[in-house]
DNA sequence: CCTACCGATCGGTAGG
DNA sequence: CCTACCGATCGGTAGG
């Protein structure tokens, strides 16, 4: 029956991972332990080996996953319909969800990057590149006099990502402000800025 | 010779502590290995805890450093003689000039602070309050209609410190917009959104 | 022959 | 201020 096996093999792969990214984001990647990780699984630490080459292998996938679920959010999204304006606050609106939906995946992506191996280092930093790319683009299709000053847009884009990407250290969905709210203050604060 | 025994105690404890927020910066404080800084020091790693009892002692004293300068400046800076608008936008560009001329206690400032036993925590986590009190205190005397909401008011004080505490992984003072330039972009952005 | 998986243990290194 | 060490635990792999 090596076809349920199979089955069985990819959603074991995705409890390790998953668990993982939890563990890592808790502990730091170089505190964490696969033993840990292998006792919050239920399962030995051999058996981590068998679907994993290596520690960081499974911190490359976490990381990958969340990556390949912004670059789709934001890179490959629908052509829009309405003003450029309506768009840029409705990505951040998705942005946010996506960044506070999966807070681990998100934390291990901003303090653990270091410690994957040069090559799946690159390529984490690439996607990333191609998200804040799409970003700047869009500033620009909303207002094209920024044009004129590369620099600065490309500050004001990274400045935008300040904002998202420091939300996790304060942030609470079930506080007083909602997820939508934030984000809308977000798009607000960058809007008003390129004018 | 008591005396120039302890001269020498105070300047060798200062070169640990800041070759250690360098390589704990660089390499993350689990990473980052005693026996390591003791060879960056060129001592012994028994010497390294003549000065400090643990390889924490050691992150919480590069930490408090940097923590009390930053409190020192926006804390207990002189009583500013101009406007309210004036004495935030040249706070922002003292406050990223520490940032930037410390950029190693700042990253770990930013990143290893789980690693501090829970008191020491507390203690500079009550500091990083007391900062972002004065920041939003300051924020409320620009605009005094914020006091309004003070749910969005906070939010906005933690966009600001997203921008700033952001500026590590991206900002490079040789690149093409300057350090001040981008702390007034910063306080621009953050001042349009008051209104 | 293979894949899936276990208990036990490897050579080295951590903080102290 | 050093060398020599410790109890424990690390990431990774052995035979079956």
């Amino acid at each position: 029956m090596a076809r349920t096996q199979a089955a069985d093999y990819d959603q074991k792969r995705e409890i390790i991972t998953a668990k993982a990214a939890e563990l890592f984001a808790r502990r730091g990647f170089s505190a964490a332990s696969v033993s840990e990780l292998a006792q919050t699984c239920k399962i030995s630490k051999s058996l981590i080996y068998h679907y994993y080459a290596s520690k960081e292998a499974i911190l490359f996938a976490a990381m990958s996953d969340h990556m390949d679920t912004l670059v789709e959010l934001i890179c490959n999204r629908a052509k829009a319909t309405t003003t450029p304006e309506a768009e840029f606050r409705s990505l951040t609106r998705d942005i946010l969800q996506c960044y506070t939906g999966a807070a681990h995946h998100q934390k291990i992506l901003l303090y653990e990057l270091s410690f994957l191996p040069a090559p799946q280092q690159k390529e984490i930093v690439a996607k990333q590149r191609a998200v804040i790319a799409e970003i700047e683009a869009l500033l620009l299709r909303i207002n094209p006099r920024t044009k004129a000053n590369k620099k600065k847009l490309r500050a004001k884009v990274m400045l935008y990502f300040g904002m998202m990407n420091w939300t996790h250290t304060w942030f609470n969905a079930s506080g007083p402000i909602s997820r939508n709210e934030l984000a809308d203050e977000i798009s607000n604060t960058t809007l008003c800025s390129l004018n």
